[in-house]
DNA sequence: ACTGGCTCCTGAGGGC
DNA sequence: TGCCCTCAGGAGCCAG
């Protein structure tokens, strides 16, 4: 269910188990991911250390002596530490074995995500390459955001979702974030005020940084258990409570699509 | 340069 | 119980 909360907090839990240790095997069970996962996986991995586990966007970036490998877990993707006998199940795609006897196992029911390898700069990779900022960085702010939405028509919400401008703003914390602000979801992004952005900017750290926080106690059991995160029912302002009364003014919220996508907002609050 | 629309895929849930 | 329809947390790609 990955947002960028939940990747970062894959990341998180997967470090201490995964960095400084050595692959052994590959098992690649159904290559048909997003891009085709290469069959020659197995080959290039195995014996390598991974050195680092970091994140881009809401990319996993393993790094490995003489390259990359890109995780990205799509819609429906999720990446746990099991042990190297237990069973896959149906759409256990992918597993890196390490030399603990563990196995970073992918599982992808829709199968949106990919499993890519580079030699090259990952940054450099045309996945990666035209990336915006990242929301938790010095350099995102409503300032930037204001800037960059000069002249531009689209809805604020498709706007602060477009991956070139800021990265890891999915639906869900989209349409919180707004609310947070005051800002309704279809105002032109070029119409939004620099104050607003500004508001704008420091609820997306806010709605992220929490998350990202509550991510932390799912934890626990990582490398055995399913579970969604504890913190998705209670934080929510918004997301999903289409017709239900706002937690701020009680008006019944509004929900309606904007670019494809479920949008929850308070016609009251939101302006 | 922007914008809107389509697409990949499986599973869950609701209505009948 | 079963069938059919709609919807789902992403994001690349393409035509206009």
């Amino acid at each position: 269910m990955p947002e960028l909360p939940e990747v970062e907090t894959t990341r998180a839990g997967l470090l201490p188990y995964v960095v400084g240790r050595r692959v052994t095997a590959v098992t690649v069970r159904n290559a048909a991911l997003r891009y085709p996962v290469p069959r020659s996986l197995s080959t290039t991995l195995t014996g390598q250390v991974v050195r680092s586990v970091s994140r881009r966007a809401k990319y996993l970036l393993f790094e490995f002596p003489s390259g990359t490998l890109i995780i990205h877990l799509g819609m429906s993707g999720s990446l746990r530490i099991v042990a190297a006998d237990e069973a896959p199940q149906k759409h256990d795609h992918f597993d890196m074995e390490i030399d603990t006897k563990l196995r970073l196992r992918l599982r992808d029911p829709r199968r949106f995500g990919c499993v890519i390898w580079t030699n090259q700069d990952p940054f450099r990779h045309p996945l990666l390459n035209e990336l915006g900022i990242e929301p938790l960085g010095d350099q995102f702010n409503g300032d930037y955001l204001h800037a960059q939405a000069h002249g531009r028509k689209i809805s604020v919400k498709q706007y602060i979702m477009d991956g070139r401008i800021v990265v890891g703003v999915g639906n869900i914390y989209a349409s919180e974030s707004l609310f947070r602000a005051g800002i309704l979801p279809t105002r032109p992004a070029g119409r939004v005020s620099l104050e607003r952005y500004r508001r704008l900017a420091d609820a997306i750290k806010a709605v992220l940084t929490a998350a990202i926080a509550q991510g932390g106690t799912t934890l626990r059991d990582f490398s055995s258990g399913e579970g969604k995160p504890g913190y998705f029912q209670q934080q929510l302002q918004v997301y999903g409570r289409a017709a239900e009364p706002c937690r701020r003014c009680a008006t019944p919220l509004i929900q309606r699509v904007i670019g494809q996508r479920s949008t929850f907002y308070c016609r009251a609050c939101q302006t």
